[in-house]
DNA sequence: TAGCCGCGAGAACGTGCGTTCTCTAGGATA
DNA sequence: TATCCTAGAGAACGCACGTTCTCGCGGCTA
């Protein structure tokens, strides 16, 4: 087996269990069991399980806003609407199977503290979306596009850790409807 | 030492190192050297770890949950104010020292997929909260108390995760001013 | 005073896990 | 064909930690 197809599957299985059970709760040989690689391959690729966790993380950072992006181009075509069709794709994934909550904050709250690799991940993917949530607001004309999009990762966030912790997907409803109220205070009538 | 003064004293160094630094990143010793208790004494207060977690979840939801009415209580008169202290009351929360976060969420992304207590401690929580700020919507008049409600909890979440992951405390005004734009639309005018 | 009880201090035990080491087999090369 | 390199399988190591056990001391009771 070739070095970059280890990664992969080393990736996709620290990218399931992780995310299903928590960093710590899953050891080294068994996500080398589940990518089917051995263990010597497994620390040619990542010499320690830290470089492992955080490559999870960057992965999934990019991974999560190019299928948010996605789907928003894809399903809405003026402005007002891409900022609604955040919360759809939310609510799809929220209802998805194995939903728990997101990965970011959960191994902030794991290892946040104690990492500051992850620290810096969890931050950086954090900021990154509100980045495109405010690119969002500019692109409507708002007063002040970092407020709004600033509220609007707020709301993401917020129904995120609800819909988890709850057990609620509904959460992304009643996001979608807050949002769509503050779009109407914070952008000039009809845009 | 008695038996209610060793509980007290685990309860309030677990309260500061889980919340500090993550549960699993604490040991049984590390903590019954901070509480000045033997061991001894730690396993007849709580027989196995898994317990002392718990009463720590349980014990902090209720301070934080009476530390908020509280304050709600004491700096606002109006049925809209009480809302908006809520968020002046996590400004303060946000800037204080060592804030890292929503201890439940923190330990829900830690152990919630591992352990039913956990899991169940977190959403009682939440549930909780989102009861509270229900309550306040239903005192404002609102049309639907449980949607606003939900969505103030949304916004009180999105705050605090936004604080903690991007060392950002202004996120409680940005979830404030939300606030203000919901209310304005959620009630009659003028309430 | 003699015996008993409960406590604190800390050693000990078992286990899980991150990481490294050993051994064996197979394929490429001269 | 002989040799060397690499890979896989899995044993081994070291450590941390949850939990239990041992020991010795001090205070109570008869």
């Amino acid at each position: 087996m070739h070095h970059d197809e280890a990664r992969t599957r080393l990736l996709d299985a620290a990218d399931r269990l992780f995310y299903e059970r928590g960093v710590q709760a899953v050891g080294m040989d068994e996500l080398r069991a589940a990518a089917g690689v051995s263990l010597k391959r497994l620390y040619q690729c990542f010499p320690a399980k830290r470089e492992l966790v955080e490559a999870y993380l960057r992965r999934r950072d990019e991974r999560w806003r190019a299928a948010l992006a996605e789907y928003v181009a894809a399903h809405a075509a003026t402005p007002a609407d891409r900022v609604l069709a955040v919360f759809d794709w939310l609510a799809e994934w929220f209802a998805g199977p194995g939903f728990r909550g997101c990965a970011f904050v959960n191994a902030y709250g794991e290892l946040g503290a104690v990492s500051d690799g992850v620290a810096a991940a969890a931050h950086d993917h954090k900021y990154a979306v509100r980045g495109y949530t405010t690119g969002l607001a500019a692109a409507l004309g708002a007063a002040e596009p970092e407020v709004l999009g600033g509220q609007l990762a707020l709301l993401i966030d917020g129904a995120i850790t609800t819909a988890a912790l709850n057990g609620d997907p509904t959460a992304a409803h009643l996001a979608r409807d807050a949002a769509a109220a503050l779009l109407a205070t914070a952008t000039p009538a009809g845009s």
